[in-house]
DNA sequence: TCTGGGGTCCTAGGACCC
DNA sequence: TCTGGGGTCCTAGGACCC
């Protein structure tokens, strides 16, 4: 039986524009929505305060609707690096009581205080974060306290803003169950809607319901948020998951639909040089670059290739992504532009791995290796195996098996 | 309502190998 | 010979989250 856990799932309230309140004090009590710039048509809603919602702005609403909710709203471009800063800072203060935190994302995070060795129960130590956040930095947040990440995740949205909400195992049908599926971590609108069909209302009547039924309908997915809505969930705290991101990608709408390649191709080399920047900046290369296109209807295809050498370069960049334009553009006009590098690696270990490759290269031009490849392929790779009769195969490194595999396949 | 930009994970089919 | 089954890689798209 696994100990029982205690951790912390902290999220900050409506976090750019308390940031922004943060900075500029005389923006309390006025209506603040954080929106892209109109003039650009991005000019969506990303955060309002409790003031503008209290009008009915919400996340993702067109700015100028926004206004006829709400005339007297003060909307405001993003600005990152000051979020980032005040993430810093969060994060650091969370820090100071244990190591076992996960950054989620700029505004949330989990901490595992099952070790804490201090002097305060669970509850005084949620209290603590929650009042040094708004303190020292004038930051307000929601803090779910649960023996798992789910029901800590699912607990800080209970109380919003400034909540403290404690959801143990027992209380899971009392104050997780009658909470509507669509409010559930992990349920998004397709799945709530699939789920409604077969009468599923509530957080509870999913629980209840023949997990096989949930599996049919919506698959693994299915059995996992089974099991979470019956309160398990053993995902650990892990600190290091920041680290190893998958992909680093730009995208851009366009200040209007073309058809242009003068717009076109100078928005891809743009793009390009962005992600490369940031690829720089954090010492990766990748092996497969991805285009996305969003066309005037909005919709969305992706294209990718996969390379057979590591890139890192604006222009190694922008080359597969205009031979995929070409190769997939159906040349109706043009919204948006996306480029992504995916399968990355640290700078380091490809350099290691070059290393080898160049090593091998060398090794097959060697007579004997020559030798021992003709025979292989003629006789099979078993064949040196019994010859010698060694009472175990030679050992291969996996990279040599690879190498060798891909040698097979040319 | 006419929808930004950053991501992750999962699915599913086809190619190819054993 | 037209035929089983498992596994991996690649590609495209979908769902979801902040």
């Amino acid at each position: 039986m696994a100990k029982g856990r205690v951790i912390f799932h902290v999220d900050m309230n409506s976090f750019y524009a308390s940031v922004e309140m943060a900075y500029r004090p005389d923006l309390k009590g006025k209506p603040v929505a954080i929106a892209g710039d109109p003039e650009k048509r991005k000019g969506i809603v990303v955060t309002s305060n409790y003031e503008a919602r209290s009008y009915g702005v919400k996340t993702t609403m067109p700015l100028w609707q926004a206004y006829d909710h709400c005339p007297q709203l003060i909307a405001l471009k993003p600005n990152f690096p000051r979020y980032r800063e005040a993430s810093k800072q969060i994060f650091s203060v969370l820090e100071s009581i244990t190591p076992y935190v996960q950054p989620i994302s700029i505004d949330e995070g989990y901490v595992d205080v099952t070790d804490y060795k201090g002097d305060l129960t669970p509850l005084e130590l949620a209290k603590w974060i929650q009042e040094t956040l708004l303190s020292e930095l004038d930051l307000p947040c929601s803090i779910g306290v649960a023996p798992n990440k789910f029901l800590a995740k699912m607990a800080s949205d209970m109380q919003k803003p400034l909540g403290i909400t404690v959801l143990r195992k027992r209380e899971i049908e009392q104050k997780l169950w009658p909470l509507p599926i669509e409010e559930m971590y992990g349920v998004g609108r397709k799945t709530a809607d699939k789920l409604k069909q077969i009468d599923i209302k509530t957080i509870g009547d999913l629980a209840t319901k023949n997990v096989l039924t949930i599996k049919n309908l919506l698959g693994v997915n299915g059995e996992r948020l089974h099991m979470r809505a019956n309160g398990h969930d053993n995902r650990e705290v892990d600190p290091e998951a920041i680290h190893d991101f998958k992909s680093i990608g730009n995208s851009q709408t366009l200040p209007f639909d073309t058809t242009d390649m003068n717009d076109i191709q100078p928005m891809i080399k743009q793009l390009s040089r962005r992600v490369a920047e940031r690829m720089h900046a954090k010492q990766v290369v990748a092996e497969n670059v991805q285009l996305m296109i969003r066309y005037s209807d909005h919709k969305t295809i992706t294209r990718s290739r996969q390379l057979r050498d590591f890139v890192e370069h604006e222009t190694q960049l922008e080359q597969v992504a205009l031979d995929l334009f070409h190769a997939h553009w159906n040349e109706d006009p043009i919204r948006l532009l996306g480029v992504t590098a995916q399968h990355l690696t640290h700078k380091e270990e490809a350099g290691k791995q070059l290393d080898l490759f160049s090593y091998e290269e060398e090794a097959k031009k060697e007579p004997l290796y020559q030798a021992i490849e003709q025979i292989e392929d003629k006789y099979g790779k078993e064949t040196f195996v019994k010859l010698n009769s060694q009472p175990e195969p030679p050992v291969r490194t996996s990279f040599q098996k690879d190498f060798l595999s891909q040698r097979r396949q040319q």
